[in-house]
DNA sequence: TCCCGAAGTTCGATTTAAATG
DNA sequence: GCATTTAAATCGAACTTCGGG
């Protein structure tokens, strides 16, 4: 029941002939097997086994004997196609570029899981890329993910220095590209963005309900695309509510691209709004890390949260959920934006596959008020 | 002082016969610069322009002015080299597999970016994996991986279910591989771990400095290759000082492969060792996580930190330095242990490809006392 | 004409052996 | 032989074309 050699034909005369006869090959690597030994082995033409072992549309021609022989001499071998050559035929790295532009950021981590998760059910593969903010770095690594060929772009856009120009290259080179947390406007280029102004609102909604009137407010940079409409999600329903905004309960964070220095400065903000004096039962902090900070200096002047004073944040990073007390704030469904990204960049790969363009998409997810322990009902 | 056809010598006459005809490629891609199209724009044959570009050892022969007038060629026509023809034919993918066990993990985070960093300054980049604990997961990546000849694998071992035959194909394959967190045992797989005795040792000490004696245990489970030096470094201390360890006092966590759920079990277990009604003035946490999970106990229990109890963690991951109150803790220098075994990696590549073999590495790295808010002297 | 399979070309860069003056 | 350059082989898979039954 062996399956070589049950074709001596000329076709195996043939195929001993075609390369130099057996020279051992001098690396230590384990002698890779080719498509031609498996095409040796099993009797046939290297092209009827590459037809066979992709199923390629002229496979329907080939009986099933020789798909079965072709198949086991494939696995006996234990054959791997060299994804080298393929892509260099076929143009396809099965790759996925990822670039984040600060892993330290604890948003990363769950978008990246989804892309991870998203890619994996397509066989596709991400690299990996921290641009750490830095510009110099940025063009560095777009320049080594096109030459890998790329097939897709995912940008984890938590940062400051963009400007549209800086993914032009994408633009020329044809590579479908999504960004998550931020919407560059450009006609090209997908986004996933979660709704600010949704959840702003609905944070505020949350204080208010529980009888929060005069509630103190740090809001994010004014260089983050994020800040203009949480703020107004705020205004909107403070108009709604008729509740007055105290403008002497207002400050801003400072650009930064750090994210713990917004843990810092939610500490320094914070003492700041003690020291202005003016009485505050909640503080709406732009995000976790903010609120973080904020809760630590409340805790330092000897105001227990929820107890005297409630605070909320906006993102649901981990830590939000360890902390003590929980932390009650909006969630960004991350993962599901990592996923819809990953989604939107391989649906794109393939319709530009079938010679449709796919068209851009902007994708703007509700967010959800996540109530835990650090915000409670005004005595 | 154009660089064209300055040498319109038979050897441009023979370049242009070399191919069909202009067929302008059909794709909507921005067709591709290639070594040939440098040839022809300089004068000079593919082969030279290779030599030249890659400062080939035969480049010593060729008279600078040639260099010049291709190397102007090549960036004038923005000439980039296709990756997947000269891995083909030279069999480097610049690539570095990173395989996670659980990217949620806190730990993660920073040795992803000593990683990352490490390997962009040697011009190689990360395919990231996500094995979610899952062994068929698992399988399926390390053969991903391996089709995509990476160079050399660090792998994140935060898991359970190894055990040593899981990384024999890398073996097979003589790929450099590292892992950090854990020590395989393996005697062709490096090593990156902390020094888990000396860890809890320096814990204990600062613990048993500060006055404390009747201390409680959360100790790590027991399949954790973590919990037994930790363990031992605890009794070392406490030999020394002749402080004896009531058992009433300790409890284990018990398997899991979530993060979080030490989280919880570190609650649950603080909350049995309340109920046991043996007072403690001090807790020692397995990791951080646990200690988390102590913390929100304690404080449900009207239990103040540090001013009742004190706490300490092991790892100092990320949260640790923004928890209310700041977790004291041993540091685990992620970032740099994630370089070190990535520089590991590195090497082993390098020697690799000069033919020398290259020693199986393991090192052990003494962590750092993080001495923050969540404990204090005894009164 | 239909079915089956092989021969040969292509992808783009590197490298060896050889040719030229 | 020396300096300079190149034709041709190679890497491994995929695809196009063609021929035989």
């Amino acid at each position: 029941m062996e399956d070589s050699d049950s074709k001596p034909t000329r076709k195996s005369a043939s195929a001993k002939s075609r390369r130099v006869p057996q020279v051992p090959r001098k690396r230590s690597q384990p002698a890779a097997v080719t498509i031609r030994d498996v095409a040796e082995r099993s009797g046939f033409s290297s092209a009827t086994v590459s037809i066979v072992l992709n199923n390629a549309p002229l496979a329907r021609y080939i009986p099933d004997t020789t798909k079965g022989r072709i198949q086991r001499a494939a696995s006996h071998l234990g054959y791997r196609p060299n994804l080298f050559a393929r892509s260099l035929r076929g143009r396809r790295s099965q790759t996925v570029g990822v670039m984040v532009f600060d892993m330290t950021d604890p948003y990363c981590t769950l978008v990246l899981r989804g892309i991870e998760n998203t890619l994996y059910q397509s066989s596709f593969l991400p690299i990996l890329t921290d641009v750490h903010n830095e510009r110099s770095r940025f063009e560095r690594y777009l320049e080594m993910l096109l030459d890998r060929r790329i097939e897709g772009l995912v940008v984890l856009a938590n940062w400051l220095f963009v400007d549209i120009n800086v993914l032009a290259d994408l633009e020329k080179n044809n590579i479908p590209t999504a960004t998550v947390g931020r919407d560059l406007n450009n006609e090209n280029i997908s986004s996933v963005i979660v709704d600010n102004a949704a959840g702003a609102y609905a944070a505020m909604d949350h204080l208010h309900s529980l009888g929060h009137r005069k509630i103190a407010f740090i809001r994010g940079p004014r260089g983050l695309t994020d800040t203009e409409p949480r703020w107004r999600g705020v205004r909107t329903l403070a108009h709604e509510r008729d509740l007055e905004l105290d403008s002497r309960l207002i400050v801003d964070l400072p650009e930064s691209g750090d994210p713990f220095s917004s843990f810092e400065q939610g500490y320094k903000l914070t003492e700041e709004l003690l020291r202005r004096n003016r009485a505050f039962t909640a503080l709406m902090a732009f995000d976790d890390m903010t609120a973080f900070g904020a809760i630590r200096a409340l805790n330092k002047n000897g105001i227990r949260v929820p107890d005297q004073c409630s605070v909320i944040g906006f993102d649901d990073v981990a830590p939000a959920a360890l902390y003590s007390p929980a932390l009650t704030t909006i969630r960004q469904p991350m993962e599901l934006m990592g996923t819809t990204a990953a989604t939107i960049v391989l649906e794109a790969i393939n319709s530009g596959f079938e010679k449709k363009s796919a068209p851009t998409i902007h994708r703007k997810i509700i967010p959800e008020l996540i109530v835990r322990e650090s915000t409670r009902q005004l005595k």
